[in-house]
DNA sequence: TATAATGACTGGTAATAACCACTCATGACC
DNA sequence: GGTCATGAGTGGTTATTACCAGTCATTATA
């Protein structure tokens, strides 16, 4: 039941009520949800908390609209949730392993233009610059570059960054709202490098992605090129 | 200004408007938006208008918030705009230049297994298979082959699928609603057929994408391997 | 002067009410 | 029997009103 005196909004708990009944399989794909009217009455609230918390779910795919007819239960996903933002660790623990990292090197450095321009900063202001080679139950996935705004998290090097997720930290110590990512993907052949670190045999091919990763107000809070064994690796996306 | 008579909705004008003042750079980053209140007397409407507006704009990217303090503009994007759900075509029409396709084979067949669970059809059910060959500008850059189930699209051979986008058929024709889509993406090794399609020479790396798109009731509406140029395309998604 | 209380203002949540276009089964009519 | 009007029901849009917690400048107090 909903509860009133909750710190939590009543359309969220709605929400969530509907999404555990949706994913726990009480409901079947294409079954007639009640009426939006109905879940007023049943759950006494008004319209306007209902219809926000169907909004939601429609727009997370598990269900769908028609006027006049009614609301339905969407076909239900064939994999697991994929959270709407996540780091390499946070992907790497929904595919059930464990992540790892070996940091290379880490600097504050002075940015120069092309990294300037994609982290939105004046050119050689100080940036962060994060090497690492990510691995997962040990066996080495990727090599990936992070270089983030200095002023954005300037103690971010004291902290433990060999196990723990960067966007933990950036959340929790330093209080940024992460609310989006852009990915260029492609692939190319191994270079020297990449072979060694990856521990590849020419000739091997790479997938390489560049993620950028803005806060809330639109701002640059990283700059990521990751460099991921070809034969090892997917990366997935929904839109 | 607003018109109250109008078919499109309140909230969809005024989240147009703003949108195209943002966009337009008659507002600057950071720059403070009138309240949702002013607002209100500004354009005659109510509050809930207001918010369903901002709520989408902010859904966008394009404003966040603070509670107490107001609402801001969010610093805008680098890029282009991107449609939510695209198709190559669309893609290609987006970077400024001409798709088009050479249909290497069309056929109706009975699926197997593996394809009957992608497609969520029973095994043996009519799917469409489609194998072609996507170009920019007269140069090859994928191989693509696109599954849909028979029932959803009777008729879709019949119709121009050289230089007509599929999505457009898909919405046009059926009527279907294209909600959401999920991609794999990896890298591996061009093949003898990729090397000879695309015009490749060994040892090559392409780009391998596996897309399923689903309506808004969750159905799926296609499956589509491509096999990309990995030197001449990269993908771009954002979350 | 430094601190605390005040109050105006912000976005967030919620209830109530009304109308619209659309769907669909029912029943009246030809 | 087939057609058409009716009306109940559905989601979509919108207005009005109210309260909450957070922010911040102003004002009163110690």
């Amino acid at each position: 039941m909903l509860d009133k005196d909750s710190a939590v909004p009543l359309h969220t708990q709605l929400r969530n009520l509907l999404r555990q009944q949706i994913l726990g399989d009480e409901l079947a794909a294409h079954e007639q949800l009640p009426s939006e009217r109905e879940f007023c009455e049943r759950h006494g609230v008004s319209r306007i908390t209902v219809r926000r918390a169907l909004g939601e779910l429609q727009n997370e795919g598990l269900i769908y609209t028609s006027v006049g007819k009614g609301t339905y239960v969407a076909v239900p996903r064939l994999n697991e949730e994929l959270q709407p933002l996540s780091s390499f660790t946070e992907d790497m623990r929904r595919r059930g392993m464990t992540a790892s990292s070996r940091v290379l090197e880490k600097a504050v450095l002075p940015a120069d233009d092309g990294l300037a321009t994609r982290l939105g900063v004046p050119a050689g202001s100080a940036v962060i610059k994060l090497y690492r080679l990510r691995l997962t139950d040990g066996i080495p996935i990727a090599i990936q570059t992070t270089w983030l705004p200095h002023h954005a998290c300037p103690t971010l090097l004291h902290h433990d960054l060999e196990t723990r997720s960067l966007f933990d930290i950036l959340r929790q110590e330093y209080g940024l709202r992460l609310a989006r990512g852009e990915t260029n993907i492609g692939a190319a052949l191994a270079g020297p490098d990449e072979l060694r670190l990856l521990e590849l045999h020419p000739p091997a091919a790479v997938l390489i992605s560049e993620q950028t990763t803005f806060l809330d107000n639109g701002e640059v809070i990283e700059f990521v090129r990751s460099v991921f064994r070809g034969d090892r690796y997917t990366l997935h996306t929904r839109m």
